[in-house]
Formats: structure tokens, C-alpha cells, sequence
DNA sequence: GTCTATATCCAGATAGAC
DNA sequence: GTCTATCTGGATATAGAC
């Protein structure tokens, strides 16, 4: 019996999974207004009126996703920002590592993407409006801090910190956009050449 | 006679000016799909049914805006690249100048966020994605020719010019979409910073 | 849990009076 | 040219059978 509820409960969450992640490519290619309840669940492969029976609503579905992805991005800042290593060479790292994402996980690239079409929509939920005004300035806030980390070791040039985090995040962004809307055929620019605006000459 | 007919004209053009405007703050704003046509006419202050005498569908004004918007940011690139002075300049000045007019236009910023929506949804109309296929690769092309023309007179860093014309755009693109969804209020980093990833050093 | 059918709503586009 | 009224289609969400 009790097993048999257990089982369910993962099933179901199983399923929600799918649909979260479908849902994801949906609305990263096509936006909230122009993704339709009906292409999400035939890409799932459920009739269109099931969905319903795990989500009560398209908004639910797009401000559980807005959620997840803003924690993912917030999560690897702060483990970036943990690692006991000096802060040029978290500055270093992470770019390099980005930069191979960009390159190669399309998962990544539709997490930007669908940021960066709510960011840019007032005509989102509110709720939604709401997540994203309490966790988007988090990754600016803690590469921020390791910049100025980095000035006080003497390896990050001058500058506000606050500015040359937005150069990072915005530079970063602009990239992971323009792969994604070119289909991921675009070679990166070489990482030397973003690591270099931020750090020292001679580091 | 004619002169009414004259006069007329000129009206309506006015009237379809101002369609345009308001349609593009709309679409800036919210995307084609959450933008409706009541919210355009209203915004100009009339009937939503009147919209129809000027324009026969959402999708026409759609496309129209993007025609524009690309055509401005081509022209700009174009009369960057005619000017009479050594390419180094041009991409000093160009980001100089650019920087200050995302700090300040409003017009600018709204013409990229309208852009990053469009090249962001593949539900755009086809006409649009035939439009943004055809004519978004001008602006790369040019300041790709400007970096190689630098690079022969050794005042542009070493690499494939390609790919630094992509670092140049991706970065402006990225901090234009950054400034337009905080409501214009980020002071730009240093223009020095940007510059630099360019210039070879010592120039 | 799953499906089909349907109620309901909303927005694009049209018709027709003024 | 301008408006109001309306047609029409399509999408969300619900109901109800299996």
C-alpha cells in the first residue's frame, strides 16, 4: 500500500520533470505568449488536457522554471565564490569554463535564452516579475565581490567592482544569446581576451 | 485638389509614424505575442478597429519596425566605416559614442531590446526571421573589416577579426539589453575597458 | 491517470454606420 | 477617416467518460 503511494508520488514527479524541461525549450525558443499549453504536452506525449492534472496553469509552469533557473545560476556563482583559490583565478577559470559551456551545452544556452526573453518582457506574471527583481542582481552581487577581492590582492584592475561585474555578466550574456540564436554555430572568442579586461597587466 | 491630395497623403504618413512609434515601445516592451493592437491604438489614441485602415495586420507593422531598426543600425555601422580615419579610431570612438548612447537614448536601448526579442523567438513571423537572416550579419561583417584593416596597420590585437567583431557586438548588445531592463539606471563601465580588449597594446 | 469534448474567453480582423 | 458592433478562430482551462 504504502509502497504503492510512494511509487506514485515519483511517477508523478517524474512527469513533472518532463514537462518542466520541455517546457524549457519551449518557452527559451518561443517566449511565454507564443508558447501554447498544446506544444508542451505533444512534446511530452500527453493529450493537451492532462497537463492540467500536474500544473494548474502555464504561468505556475514558467515561474517554477524561472525559479530553477535563476537558483542554478546563483548556486555555481557561490560555489565559484567558495573555491579556495586566489580571486583573479576564480575570475580566470570562470570564464574559460563558461566560455566551453557556451560553446557546448545547449542546456546552458536555453537557460540564458529564457532569461534573457524574461528580463527583457514586462509583460510577464508578476510573481514572476517579482522572482526575478529578489535573485538576478545575487550573481552580479558575488562577482562583485570577488573583483574586489581581487583589487585588494593587487591582481584585478582598477575600477568600481559593481561595473566590471556587469561587464563580466553582461559580456557573458550577449555571447551565450548570440550562440543560441545562431544555433550554436559560432566559435567563442578567445577566453585571453575577456580574462585581460579584468586582470592586471603582468598577472 | 491635388494640393488636398497632397495634404492627405502626408497625414496619413504622419499617422502610420506614429503607429510605428508607439507599436515599437509596445513590442520593445512586451514582445509581438503579448502585444496587442488594442494596446497600440491606444497608446496613439484611436479605435482599435481604425489601426486597420493604416496597417492590414500586426504582423505587417511587426515587420516593418524590424526592417527599420535593422537599416538604422546598418547605416550607423556603414558611416562608421566610411569615415577618414585610421580603423583603431573608429573602434575607440564607436565604443565611446556607443556607451554614452546607451546611458542616454532611449530610442537606442529600445531599438536593442526590440532586436534581442526578435532575434530571441523563433515564433516571429517568416517574413521577420528572412529579414533578421538577411541583414544581421551586415553590422558583424563591417566591424569584422574595420578590425582587420587595424590589425594590417598593427594597431588591433592579433586573432581572427571575426571573432573580435563578435566580442565587440555581443558586449554592446549585451550591455544595451542590461541598461533597458533596469530602466536606464546603470552608469556604463569605463570605456577604457572595453577599448583595451582591442587595441594592441602601447597604441 | 488518461483521454475526448466542450465551455469560456479573448484578440485579430472585418463590416457598416456616420 | 473614425467609430461601434460583430464575426471568427484559437487557446486556456474544465468536465466527464474510461
Amino acid at each position: 500500500m504504502s509502497r504503492n503511494k510512494e511509487q506514485n508520488i515519483k511517477m508523478r514527479e517524474k512527469k513533472q520533470e518532463l514537462i518542466l524541461k520541455e517546457a524549457m525549450k519551449e518557452f527559451a525558443m518561443k517566449g511565454l505568449f507564443a508558447t501554447k499549453i498544446k506544444d508542451i504536452a505533444e512534446n511530452v506525449g500527453m493529450a493537451q488536457g492532462l497537463l492540467y492534472h500536474y500544473y494548474k496553469s502555464k504561468e505556475e509552469i514558467y515561474i517554477e522554471i524561472i525559479n530553477n533557473a535563476f537558483d542554478k545560476l546563483i548556486e555555481a556563482s557561490e560555489s565559484l565564490e567558495a573555491m579556495n583559490i586566489p580571486a583573479h583565478e576564480k575570475i580566470r577559470r570562470s570564464i574559460i569554463e563558461i566560455l566551453i559551456t557556451i560553446e557546448n551545452s545547449e542546456e546552458f544556452n536555453q537557460t540564458c535564452r529564457f532569461i534573457a526573453q524574461a528580463i527583457n518582457s514586462t509583460a510577464i506574471p508578476s510573481e514572476a516579475q517579482r522572482l526575478i527583481l529578489e535573485k538576478r542582481s545575487r550573481p552580479y552581487q558575488i562577482i562583485g565581490k570577488i573583483m574586489q577581492e581581487g583589487q585588494s590582492e593587487g591582481t584585478i584592475v582598477e575600477g568600481d567592482p559593481e561595473q566590471l561585474a556587469v561587464l563580466y555578466w553582461t559580456a557573458i550574456n550577449g555571447l551565450a544569446i548570440y550562440q543560441v540564436s545562431n544555433e550554436g554555430k559560432i566559435p567563442m572568442p578567445d577566453a585571453n581576451l575577456l580574462i585581460n579586461i579584468f586582470l592586471r597587466k603582468g598577472v
